[in-house]
DNA sequence: CGGGGTATTGACGCGCGTCAAACGCCGTGG
DNA sequence: CCACGGCGTTTGACGCGCGTCAATACCCCG
């Protein structure tokens, strides 16, 4: 069990926050800007850090800065499923709930954007910006969960594999504007157990698929936490669908 | 193939449709529903027809008012999964998009609430009562859409049919603004294979779940579209996570 | 060098998918 | 009236993919 103490991180301005253009506040102008900055602080999660338990309170709501997350849910027995990855520029918390559905573990180090909630609640009514960026992101995240349910509910243990890092790979390139293509490499802070929870697989079907994929060649490992994608769309056609990911242009 | 001419249904007033309540309209005031009227038009369809294909335009939106519909997807070699249950209330379309990203077909007669595309984004942009209510029922959906995950990901087959047959009580009793208890009864809309494409199985695995749980004495059949659970408690053990469905009161 | 957490690898079995046949229900037409 | 065909469903036989259990390897840190 890690130890559970969070440390405060020291205050960042908005203008030269890194997940400025994509997070909740995309759309607010200068002066919700000011608001926001009033409400918010920030705070930083070891690797294995539990940020917040399915059942608890929840004060705040907040935006990845940077790191990884995964939201959890699990049935009596101890079978878990994750249901969620909170990635940079995500959104964590749910306006009008004060009670967190699922447990949200830090599975590498992250920062968070807090807003305490009373706060943020009133200028989320008030701000058509706030709102209507938040509504676009639950539907982004509406349609992330739906394809996950095709991934979870019919493709095989080695396609799930291969679209978990395709879609690592496509949210890593996003962030630069860009989309992988050819050569790409992609950080993976995740343990094989963590991707066993999010793909419906144990952590030995994991082991055995990735280091099949790594023997034919469609991956290369560079330590346990790095994947080396020598033909994206190799992994792509692996992965089962060859939509390309929605994207335009 | 059915033949997919949908019919116009008579216009109904606002005030006494039976998902009022519940819809996105829920929150609207005399002002705003006026409005609403303005823009909308009632559709039907029959069981098995497509109501929108996964690709093409959509240039309106929609409220359920009675029956039932399924979002699916598929993988080129022809997997599908069923992506999420349209029942009484539930919206249909996303606000900013044109293109449908699933194919929506009807699994029972229904009838849906229709509003052009074009007027009812203005409105939302609007009515903080729309885009607020709105908001509010995609966080519900990405909520059953993230429960869906855990039972897809790490149920059997068993306790998915059980889930499933929870689920349809509890929103049909939902209706009522009940709970279900007891002795209860559901209607089963869905043929074996729409069933299948839910749960993540085979429609002969479906079967032999069914007759099993039956053969228990789980549930009752009367003929094949509706079922009894004689002990609601009883079934939702069978499922797996006996939680309380998260509603108060 | 030892210890604990993470990952790999192997042997084995079971749940569910696959393939195939038969059944029940219903509407149609002789 | 019954024969016929179509569709959804049931039932059976069989096999494979992935889960389970267990041993071993790896790696970082003291």
């Amino acid at each position: 069990m890690p130890h559970d103490l969070a440390f405060q991180s020291s205050q960042q301005a908005c203008d030269v926050c890194p997940i400025r253009s994509r997070a909740v506040c995309a759309h607010c102008e200068t002066d919700e800007l000011a608001d926001l900055e009033g409400m918010k602080y920030y705070r930083s999660f070891e690797a294995g850090q539990v940020i917040v338990w399915a059942g608890d309170g929840m004060d705040f709501v907040a935006s990845v800065v940077s790191g990884m997350a995964g939201l959890t849910q699990q049935l009596e027995d101890g079978r878990t499923q994750m249901v969620g990855l909170l990635l940079p520029s995500d959104f964590l918390g749910r306006p009008g709930r004060q009670i967190a559905p699922y447990t949200v573990t830090a599975t590498s180090e992250i920062v968070l954007c807090c807003f305490r909630r009373k706060p943020f609640e009133h200028l989320l009514a008030q701000s058509p910006h706030l709102s209507g960026r938040l509504l676009e992101m639950t539907l982004d995240e509406l349609d992330a969960a739906r394809d996950w349910l095709l991934l979870l509910g019919r493709k095989s243990a080695r396609e799930k594999i291969a679209s978990l890092l395709v879609i690592l790979a496509r949210r890593e390139a996003a962030l630069a504007r860009q989309r992988p293509k050819g050569r790409f490499a992609v950080e993976l802070p995740l343990t094989r157990e963590a991707m066993a929870d999010y793909l419906g697989l144990t952590l030995e079907t994991v082991s055995r698929q990735m280091n099949a994929l790594k023997r034919e060649g469609v991956i290369e490992l560079e330590g346990k936490r790095r994947v080396v994608i020598p033909d994206f769309e190799a992994l792509v056609i692996e992965s089962g669908d060859d939509s390309d990911g929605g994207l335009p242009s």
